[in-house]
RNA sequence: GAGGGUGUAGCUCAGCCGGUAGAGCAACGGCCUUUUAAGCCGUGGGUCCAGGGUUCGAUUCCCUGCACCCUCACCA
């Protein structure tokens, strides 16, 4: 933080000259609390209609834009509702408040109290009768100018560098007006699907995310350690044994809204730390999960975006219930025109080669499916769709399907060619599930990383009677992505994981 | 992990067939009492990502490293 300090020195000390001379005035430049009447858009939205007294209004906010000439200045407010411009004029205010008024800077907090007018060139303004400094700005600020020109708005010098946005989130979260939007977004998002869970009468939890073994999804996990019970601990890559575990105990429907930490490459869809929603009902199964997926993002887009056509890129999603539905392999055959259902590893090895996939672990039939269903089927599924009935060996915490053999009833909702979803109905057989985890233990053997470890205490809870239930996964980050028109899932999440700058002239000194 | 791109003033960028660099905005000084990407005049500001090499001389060419971006691979 104090490594950068030299290089902009002279900026830094112009702006300290002018607080130790607040200072010197008996100002104090790092203010306590500010009473506030409005906030800038409560002031825009007034009634300042002829004959009536102009209205008397606090404000506080940041100096984002300081015009002055000789006797008088403009400058523009930002609050976390918008901007307001105020006016200082000499012989209007007191001299000390004049004195202090030349003395700001952009990227200052301050607070002001003053009547609202309208500016020859009709925008609403407070004229300020008095000032209070907040906090002094000592670093200058990228602030973005703009014009309005024919409803265009034009901007000029945005601060665009992707990587010092996503490493000062603050700076772009000040003069990005639409990356504060997205964050309002992502967070109407998540309270309106809790909204709806709750209004299902589902109940929230939390369980560890500190795991002694971790289940639940194919991942490699972060590693820790406790001292004190020296014992080594994974961050969980799921929550999934876990909710499952409390519906044995008794719960009938509980969900996690939470992170889970799964350590493997980063890019535009995948950040190590991610915010997965999962939600398991008793006595359900995965078409009911279905309906819900359906009906739950429906509300959710009606909520955000009061419609459930939304733009996204070039295009636009539909949200409307219901999904397209279609089996894994019919979506492989309409896309492929191969129908690969009941094919053995060899035959399936033909068949990936014929469509140029070439992959690296192709040890399993699961593995060969999964790769010519990312590549060929993923892809074409633009709008809301459900796949159904994955093959086995790739879902081990699934149960069989009831009328077909080597699939299970799972399904994926994909938008925009990404998965959004994922769901079951959950296995619970406990002699079938130990059946499954040694399957997996076998992959592990044979250089597997990411294959499921067995979880003895999981065994044990579904041997104590597990009822049925429905499973469901939203991977929050990404629905986030979709519902904003986010290309990148670092332009949704606000700290994203980088790489630590490393400053070699800083190292010398320090 | 592979390939490509980028890294120059606080911000956005230009430039350099190799001779230690420029614009606009921001900053500073002056004029300006309803302006609005304010204007006009003037001034200052850069280890040109880091390290090494070639060279009389490198920000420019070469190598290595670092960070970020894009594509692919891996991965949900």
């Amino acid at each position: 933080m104090e490594e950068r300090l030299d290089l902009f020195d002279e900026l830094r000390n112009t702006r300290l000259e002018k607080l130790k001379k607040m200072e010197s005035m008996g100002v104090n430049p790092y203010g306590c609390r500010f009473d506030r009447t409005h906030k800038a858009a409560d002031i825009l939205s007034l009634d300042l209609s002829e004959g009536e007294e102009k209205p008397r209004v606090s404000a506080a906010g940041r100096i984002m834009s300081l015009r002055r000439m000789g006797g008088a200045g403009f400058a523009h407010l930002q609050d976390d509702s918008g901007r307001i411009q105020i006016y200082s004029r000499k012989d209007q205010v007191d001299e000390k408040t004049f004195d202090i008024f030349k003395l700001l800077d952009l990227g200052d907090i301050i607070g002001v109290e003053g009547t609202v007018f309208t500016t020859r060139t009709g925008e609403i303004t407070i004229s300020i009768e008095s000032l209070t400094v907040l906090a002094k700005s000592l670093r200058p600020l990228p602030i973005v100018k703009e014009k309005i020109q024919d409803d265009e708005k034009i901007i000029y010098d945005q601060f665009a560098d992707k990587e010092s946005r996503y490493r000062k989130r603050y700076v772009d979260l000040l003069v990005n007006p639409d990356v504060m939007e997205v964050f309002r977004k992502r967070s109407k998002i998540v309270s309106s699907m809790r909204r709806y869970l709750e209004g299902k009468g589902y109940l929230e939890v939390e369980t560890p995310i500190l795991q002694p073994l971790y289940g639940g999804a194919f991942a490699r996990p972060f590693t820790t350690h406790h001292h004190r019970l020296d014992m080594t601990l994974y961050l969980r890559i799921a929550d999934e044994l876990y909710l499952k575990r409390l519906i044995v105990g008794g719960f009938e429907g509980v969900y996690e809204i939470s992170k889970d930490f799964r350590n493997e490459g980063m890019d535009r869809d995948h950040n190590p730390e991610f915010t997965m929603m999962e939600l398991y009902v008793a006595f359900e199964d995965y078409h009911f999960m279905m309906n819900l997926v359906e009906d739950m993002l429906a509300s959710i887009c009606r909520d955000v975006h009061g419609d459930l056509r939304i733009p996204y890129g070039n295009s636009h999603i539909d949200f409307t219930p219901p999904w397209k539905r279609l089996s894994y392999f019919e979506a492989i055959k309409k896309h492929t025109g191969m129908d690969l259902s009941g094919d053995d590893l060899n035959t399936l090895k033909k068949a990936a080669a014929e469509k140029g996939i070439q992959k690296e672990k192709m040890f399993t039939e699961g593995a060969i499916l999964d790769a010519i269903f990312s590549q060929c089927v993923e892809p074409h599924l633009l709008q809301p769709t459900f796949i159904m009935d994955y093959p086995v060996e790739i879902s081990p915490l699934a149960r069989k399907h009831r009328n077909l053999s080597g699939v299970v009833e799972r399904f994926e909702g994909y938008i925009m060619g990404r998965e959004i979803c994922n769901a079951f109905s959950e296995l619970n057989d406990p002699l079938d599930q130990r059946e499954r985890f040694e399957n997996q233990a076998k992959l592990r053997d044979r250089g597997d990383e990411e294959a499921m470890v067995i979880d003895e205490d999981y065994l044990g809870a579904m041997e104590y009677g597990m009822p049925p239930m429905g499973g469901l996964g939203i991977g929050i980050d990404r629905l986030v992505m979709l519902l904003t028109d986010s290309a990148s899932i670092r332009d949704v999440i606000l700290f994203p994981q980088m790489r630590p700058e490393i400053d070699s002239s800083a190292s010398e000194k320090h």
